[in-house]
DNA sequence: TTACTTTGCGTCATAATAACGCAAACTAAA
DNA sequence: TTTAGTTTGCGTTATTATGACGCAAAGTAA
């Protein structure tokens, strides 16, 4: 490990995600307790260093990979991080990406994942190592604003879902109330979303209709205004 | 140069930068043509190589100053690039800045300009070395959005300018037709720009208004839509 | 002067939005 | 199984934003 900061001209590469799951109208991000100095039992980003031909998907998905136990998920590239600094092992720029996760999906593989990883409500994260809150902050906002004109949210959630669970899911990201009745007609004039056509089973009487995201949408026309 | 390339485990790390200048009803791209190979005697867009202690936006001043003469403007971070090969010189991650400026300005130091490097209408770019037609359509295309909903495009134009050059510049952007009454009519409640009270100099009657960007301004209200 | 262009400011029909009503479907407690 | 309360689906309405375009004063060029 502290071979890569030895004698090397360049900078070190690394890659820091941020994995955001929700449940039960909370959003919450992955973090990992660090086992090694520096931040030794700290918390940080999970990340990794880029190896030689290895592309920075690749070391996404390995840090997912190993690291949490995550196959296949949501990624986009958020920011190139560079202060110097912001690692005191020595110059190490992080290019940082975000995901998003379904944590239900992610339920089989939890006993995989060692009990150094755990997350935390964003709103509740704890003092994080290196540059990793401004990162972390940086990440959220995004999230905010991509929210409002993309569908990345259906990533959050299972393949179906109930209005309810769509608006509370934008609800608590965007963390504002959003009026029920107004959210179902602008979203369904967007035809981000379509019927299933069937319920939800298990429940007695089964009667929120279930949706799914549009696959077959050909452009977004998709604009959900902040209510100022 | 080569020494870059030689046995370092980690990536080379480099700056590209995508200079965006407006004049005249047309938006060009400063390009560079190279002395070296690869691509020798081809176009490609300024960039340099990451020193240590130094910051990717300290290699982007020194791209401009040094490459380019240009002092200061508008930067922005646009993408980290990596595509294994993207580079035939061996493995090299460049982030992507693109900047805006306003040709006027460059004017005074155009002269320490080597011919080397030109101004492209953004239409008339022609095949470009490395994978830098796709930073270059990325850059637009965030230019593009970003206009939109953000003040940016006033770093291309004069401290005060008129409606119409503002107007145009919008237009020229975007490639599409703007109602200009009803984009005064936007721009003007969104108080984005405040009118000077002054008229400019040297016509005979000195007739259009002169605005000039709001610094004031608390928050981004607003919100210019593409007419579909 | 005259003919033409540019600029500033309106109007108006239509669409989008925010606020909210209401009953049917559903749940849980008695 | 009845009753009281909640959730869900679907409207309505007043207000605002938008797109399309009229028009005259200011400016220009012959």
């Amino acid at each position: 490990m502290a071979k890569q900061f030895s004698s090397y001209k360049n900078p070190s590469l690394a890659v820091d995600l941020v994995v955001f799951g929700y449940h039960q109208q909370e959003l919450s991000v992955l973090l990992l307790n660090r086992k090694d100095e520096p931040f030794k039992n700290g918390w940080t980003l999970p990340g990794g260093f880029l190896q030689m031909e290895e592309t920075l998907l690749e070391v996404c998905t390995r840090i997912l990979k190993t690291k949490l136990g995550i196959d296949k998920l949501y990624l986009e590239q958020l920011y190139t991080f560079d202060e110097p600094g912001r690692d005191p092992r020595g110059r190490v720029i992080s290019v940082a990406y975000y995901a998003l996760i379904n944590p239900h999906r992610l339920a089989v593989v939890a006993g995989s994942m060692a009990n150094d990883v755990q997350w935390f409500p964003v709103e509740k994260v704890p003092r994080l190592g290196f540059d990793h809150k401004r990162i972390f902050g940086q990440a959220l906002q995004r999230l905010k604003s991509k929210i409002l004109y993309h569908p990345v949210g259906f990533e959050l959630l299972d393949d179906t879902f109930t209005m309810t669970e769509l608006h509370e899911l934008y609800e608590t990201i965007l963390g504002i109330a959003i009026d029920r009745r107004n959210f179902r007609r602008k979203i369904l004039d967007s035809e981000y979303i379509v019927a299933t056509g069937t319920k939800r089973e298990g429940l007695k009487n089964r009667h929120p209709d279930l949706y799914r995201f549009n696959k077959h949408l050909k452009q977004n026309n998709f604009q959900l205004n902040i209510p100022s």
